[in-house]
DNA sequence: TATTGTTATACTCTATAACTATA
DNA sequence: TATAGTTATAGAGTATAACAATA
């Protein structure tokens, strides 16, 4: 006797396969990720920045859903490494305005294709048709979390 | 000009989407957990426990797609509360058997309501026919990365 | 030799509290 | 008074390396 009992099959719940597999894709990124020498964190930022251009450290740390304190010290490590600047606002001193330097850019460029195919291997179990369906579900839902792309 | 250039959006794909959500929910679900002193782990290894039964500690891992030696310090506190127990194998004394105790079986049938009312939270903007796909989807990835319930 | 469980250790991600300098 | 960025710190998740007991 193994395998069954009377309650909902929470083992199977969008909420559990979602922290499930958001854990197991986060593994499959950090190893991919590793061999460039960066963290999941850093690299949620280099997209971030090349698709939005220039940010303030606030509105970045909502665009990647991250807390803003945690931000800190993974853009330190971007700025050590050259991959991003930190320069001040033109008009409001309190602000530190990110944005990709040009080795940044060419380092999210040159991960591209590599990204593509690290994200099908993990999706092999799905065909085409099934992915963009899963894909479209994602988004929206992630929209329904993350605030969009307003101004400034 | 901000919020496009000419690269592929990395920051829609759909592996990036999965980490990220897998990220807010598991955010959702420590919040919630936590009202009950539980934490993502301990919950994962209750819900395994209460669908598969009595399991070594090794498929216990698989189960729930943690590492075995990480899962160690989970049962420790788990134990420490007597929601599960860990006894010897009958025939091989290498192993330590895996049970729910009264009282972990007890809790997670008390959780299993609130915890389809949390789910239903982050899913407020999905309608329920696109739940059921989404989580049909999610399910087939899942399986695809993590070993069925076998014998033993 | 291989397997089951374990310890020690380190890095990443997240969260709470409190601080500074500006607005 | 509120906001942008920061520091210190702690807990949880994951990973590598190595070990004892048993098969």
């Amino acid at each position: 006797m193994s395998g069954s009992n009377d309650r909902p099959a929470f083992e199977r719940g969008t909420g559990f396969l979602l922290a499930r597999l958001g854990s197991l894709t986060a593994r499959s990124w950090t190893a991919f990720l590793g061999e460039h020498r960066l963290s999941q964190g850093q690299y949620a930022v280099l997209v971030a920045l090349d698709r939005h251009g220039v940010v303030g450290q606030r509105r970045l740390a909502e665009l990647i859903a991250v807390d803003a304190r945690n931000l800190v010290p993974v853009l330190d490590q971007l700025v050590d490494r050259r991959l991003v600047e930190r320069r001040p606002h033109d008009t409001d001193r309190r602000r530190r305005v990110v944005t990709l330097t040009e080795e940044g850019s060419t380092l999210v460029g040159a991960l591209a294709v590599a990204a593509a195919e690290e994200q099908d291997r993990f999706l092999h179990a799905l065909p085409e048709a099934e992915r963009e369906q899963l894909n479209r579900l994602l988004q929206r839902l992630y929209a329904a979390h993350v605030p969009a792309d307003g101004p400034e």
